[in-house]
DNA sequence: TTTAGCACTCTATCAAGAAGAGTGCTAACA
DNA sequence: TGTTAGCACTCTTCTTGATAGAGTGCTAAA
């Protein structure tokens, strides 16, 4: 089953050249490459040996190889040889998810723009996973009238606020308490287990203002509750026209209804959250949706907590090297920036 | 140049079939219709008086005739019947968009899944203008550590707010002096003039707190600036691939390039506010990458002030009448919620 | 004024043939 | 024994030509 060093270099430059191009390699092709100094007559033998061994397939008889999933696998894991970024890169990516610290939001997104125009492929960023987070603190604050904002503070330094009614009549003193009984009920609690401190509270309180609590405690919940359909955004979905195997529009459409269905996005970002980076080849992938597809992703952190991931999706064929390069530096950086968040 | 009531009555049902199918009407499908009862051969001369007239065109010699822009101005302006909506699309809509009253953001993103849903054309909502809004509060609230929240409260009902860094050991009192201020300094004016007073002012102040001051005007600046990349929200943008005429994924890569440019499509919603309907039909669009498209578009406002446009965009060939009922029927839906919105 | 009839035009579709790319196998060579 | 040149073979793609079908424009009759 092993395959001999000469066939891995072949392999190799198989794989190079077919991430490139998308079209099947001849041998003819191959041997005119300096680094392979062999006849196309041996390259066939080899080939044929690898077709074989499982690593090559072949669309017709008369045209030249592409890479199976097992071989982006081998590929993947041993062949491939991650460069770094250029200055330009580097520069890019900088100065666009720099200028973008303050709201989580426009993290989020800007990730999104930088990782599918790097990699010219659709990105997916898993929103910041508040399940995770811990809550420090809550806040009501009169804005004017009836209305009153709600302020969320987690543990991470993110802040989610909500609008709510409140009765015009309403004392200031009574949001101060509101205000420091809620955070003293849900501070340093996760989300499921503040929800359920939260209910036992009202319950408790039989006061006058129970209506108006119970409004509140909805909002709360409602706001804090991580939700999966909101929580992925998505970056570059038309990348995919570019790619040649997609001029066909229903091809297309498929993938893109695919992106829509933020149901199966999200579990493949979740799922995919345990190690640095995951990557899901073809068939590897437990989706249906899915066989012809890679998803690369990565985690992002907060200090050592990890709290959401993000990632790219497209063909099988797709720069493997590149994307980890871009994954790994975009990855440090938002670290950076939310490190800076959480600097209190 | 008048046309005579059996061309107008075969202009309509030419363009009545061309908007369904997509595909040009020949003189023999159209004497089959029941409306209709005069022969394919008369129908022939009258189609050839009406291209005379530069209402229909045709692709090639023995290819049916198509509606010319002229043709569907006329259509739009004096033939078309506006229905009601039915009444699963008005349970429809009020669904959709009751149960997202709460932040703006949601109402707009709502109003574009809706629209694109119900006319399956690409929406485009515009996010509502806080340049005519004007301002009537701001307020800092300390949130923890050195973070703070500054929030803008708009006469309209609106609330924004954005987080900034603030020295840790700054007095609450400053806090509320600071609101106070700045509150008082923009308190019913529009975005330009409360810029122009607010820098005044900051050079005004000489205290201790310049720097800090400085600093929460530039985030003000920012956040009450309206920007226009931001402000337009889509909807259902790959319906285009549905459609017949764009299964060349050169001709989708190209109307979803133009998506990607807000710029123009803040151009053509901005633009078409004056008016409660506005019916741009193919060349009518000053725009070149709009030359075969039309864009529909209404206007929506809270109490009496215009404050957004929202619309659909697509092929020439698409339902105006339909389209029409749904734009006012979602318009009025919005003028509703916002409404509910400013009862402050 | 309307309609039936027919020649004409253009497109779309299909089959057949030619060109090109690439392979697999065999035989010769180092 | 491994490598390479040569060649027949296969499959795709492109081109060409023929055909059917849709629809028109025009003429002549009703």
């Amino acid at each position: 089953m092993d395959i001999t060093k000469r066939q891995t270099l072949i392999l190799k430059a198989i794989v190079d050249d077919y991430i490139l191009t998308g079209i099947p390699v001849g041998s003819r092709t191959l041997s005119k490459k300096e680094e392979l100094s062999i006849s196309s007559a041996t390259i066939r033998n080899e080939m044929a040996d690898l077709e074989e061994s499982g690593y090559l397939e072949q669309p017709h008889t008369s045209a030249g190889r592409m890479p199976s999933d097992k071989a982006y696998r081998l590929y993947v894991d041993t062949l491939m040889r991650v460069s770094a970024l250029s200055k330009d890169e580097i520069e890019f990516i900088k100065a666009y998810l720099g200028s973008r610290i303050g709201q989580i939001e426009n993290i989020v997104d800007a990730t999104a723009k930088v990782l599918s125009e790097l990699t010219n492929l659709t990105s997916l960023v898993l929103f910041p996973q508040f399940a995770n987070a811990q809550l420090r603190r809550v806040q009501v604050v009169r804005i004017v009238g009836k209305k009153a904002l709600v302020i969320f503070v987690f543990n991470t330094g993110m802040v989610k606020d909500v609008l709510i009614d409140v009765p015009a009549d309403m004392d200031e003193k009574y949001f101060e308490m509101i205000s420091n009984s809620l955070t003293e009920t849900v501070a340093n609690r996760g989300f499921f287990e503040a929800a359920e401190q939260l209910k036992k509270t009202v319950m408790g309180e039989m006061n006058s203002q129970r209506a108006f609590m119970e409004m509140l405690l909805q909002s709360v919940l409602e706001n804090i509750r991580p939700k999966a359909e909101k929580e992925v955004v998505l970056g570059g979905t038309r990348k995919i026209l570019e790619y040649p195997e997609y001029q066909d529009v229903e091809k297309a459409k498929n993938f893109l209804s695919l992106l829509e269905t933020k149901d199966t996005l999200y579990s493949i970002l979740t799922q995919a959250s345990d190690v640095e980076f995951n990557i899901k080849i073809g068939h590897e992938n437990a989706e249906s949706a899915l066989q012809d597809m890679s998803v690369v992703t990565a985690t992002y952190r907060i200090g050592d907590q990890k709290i959401g991931s993000f990632g790219v999706i497209g063909p099988t064929r797709m720069d493997y090297a590149r994307i980890i390069s871009v994954l790994e530096f975009v990855g440090a950086s938002i670290n950076e920036i939310l490190k800076y968040h959480l600097d209190t």
